[in-house]
DNA sequence: GATGAATGAGCTTTCATTCAT
DNA sequence: CATGAATGAAAGCTCATTCAT
């Protein structure tokens, strides 16, 4: 949770922009630099390179998914409940967030990602897997390997945001708590 | 149903490859020629661009899944065996051809994808569709939007291949029965 | 006066129409080829390379010119009359074949023409030279050198073709007169 | 008159150079770079392609044409003593850099010069009008179009220095007085 | 003679990165 | 810290030319 200097937020968040905009290959630094208000040179203060770049990108990004996430948790909810919140509440951070959306798509699917070590792989679910962790105990999720399940919840989340933002099909309330209901019918215990 | 020269069908192979290998930008034309075992220029007899290139070889590989899957059904099956069949055939044609995988992946979250015609679109996902019809008329699939729900299974089974060829989890038999399962019970009226 | 085969003449016609549109860098030989309905590989049958091409098709610009100028001279004319047939007829030569008028001046300020034969160069004005010599037996040119003067009417001729064509300036009969006549005026002796 | 960065300068002077030996198409960036003593890159700092330095250096040559024109003129003078001014100041401008010279004549023979901008173009010859505008007041030019009358003065004038460059008339200054006598004759009334 | 697929050298242009100021 | 002009390797692409058919 460091503090980020002011223009190295400002190139981040130009970044995300432009990539979704215009993806990787399209996104020159001196485009970076342009659109965050700095110069070129600038940006190799801040970041090694532009892989560095990217990779810091992809952890920042991270942490502004946890963040949101926790920040709609409460105490006292049953299991179901809590899935539906966290399933929904991450959902519509990244419809909230299209370009953190795309540019972890891209992120995801492109030769950056393998080079993430294991440790920042693992975080970027945490509050999946503790929600699995629970339902684990009390027994009401089916026997499936944890990370499998972790990775296919998040995929759910992920494809359903895409597709409402893509406009493809309108969701409103009722169709996020049916999405929820199908995921946790494919969890759950029948 | 065309068919394609020898070396049209090598440069495209070979792209496929690549691209695993390098991701879209790390695959120069140089170095597809190489691989292909053609002149850099020939390239350009056959494709107009690195785009066009791109775009048609997503066409291709749309075109080996389709008859993959295909030439796995049998008639007279029940509708939830027909679906098992469909979503372990289709996992598995990613699993053993990982290079196509990881370039429907890389292709579908790229500044290319939305350049697909519509009609190219939906037709990549044909037997999903042709299976959900069938569950509709029978009465058995929950009440979702057509399109949202053949996404949804889709992306589920490249989830699926994507684990199985990480590493991450080993799936097996009966792992991935276990996944047809839990889709199936997601899809389907409860 | 040689006689060429039909498709080395297609050939040619063909490079001078894409030449007027595209200049010299604009026209690859694939597209002289298609042009001229042949197939690019024939294209080197008639001719050693590009530059033997634009070699020879100066030649032939210059065969049309001298034969067009020639057809139009009567005998027993006094030497204004002459003149102005000579400089009125090649003049509407090049309006009425503007691609050759654009090559030739394409041709005469690249690298190319420096390569002509001293003697294919001194051809190409004959007419005019030939006027002058009659000119001059009867004294009333002016004592300038020969060449130079030859080469002042002929860019003379270009410039004004040119205008016309370009329609900066409409020019009628009455306009020719008047512009054959300023240039009769600066080579007789007043 | 703005003032031009030292590399924007050497680049265009090298480019100058350079399509005099070897003409626009035998002129590749890397080599205009390297006589320039610049990295390739560079010279897109300064020019947005190769065409737009092309048609950058073509205003940049008008621009010398015209102060070089300009500063030899002095008042008081007759009108034929400023027309024999104006054409042999031109004309030796011209003999003393020929690579201005050739390059005017393959950039006006060329596809890039019907993409000068009218009010470019007509600035190039402003000496020249000011000259026949003149003339005209006091009555003592012949009534042709002030524009084609603009142009041929200046096609005589390029000519003239074209053959002397090419060494084909040796012309000192008596041949200089003798040929603009020539053109004062075509275009004064007689 | 005629074809046109194939070649590969060479072109224009881009862009991550550096470094003197 | 910040700048942005300068770099130059490397990319996508073109096209004159060849040669097996």
């Amino acid at each position: 949770m460091e503090i980020i200097a002011e223009k190295k937020k400002a190139i981040l968040e130009s970044t995300l922009k432009l990539i979704k905009e215009n993806g990787f290959h399209g996104t020159p630094m001196s485009m970076v630099a342009k659109r965050a208000g700095v110069a070129a040179g600038t940006i190799y203060h801040y970041f090694d390179s532009k892989d560095t770049l990217i990779m810091e990108l992809f952890a920042y990004t991270q942490g502004q998914v946890q963040e949101a996430v926790h920040k709609d948790l409460r105490e006292g909810m049953d299991l179901k409940e809590n899935f539906f919140l966290r399933w929904i509440s991450r959902c519509q951070f990244y419809i909230q967030h299209p370009d953190v959306l795309f540019f972890i798509e891209q992120f995801v699917s492109s030769p950056y990602y393998p080079r993430c070590s294991p440790d920042q792989n693992e975080r970027s679910q945490n509050d999946i897997k503790e929600f699995i962790n629970l339902g684990r105990q009390h027994g009401i999720l089916r026997d499936v390997d944890f990370k499998l399940m972790a990775i296919m919840i998040h995929s759910s989340i992920m494809t359903a945001a895409r597709v409402h933002i893509d406009g493809k099909v309108q969701l409103g309330e009722k169709e996020f708590h049916q999405l929820a209901q199908m995921i946790w019918d494919s969890i759950r215990k029948l």
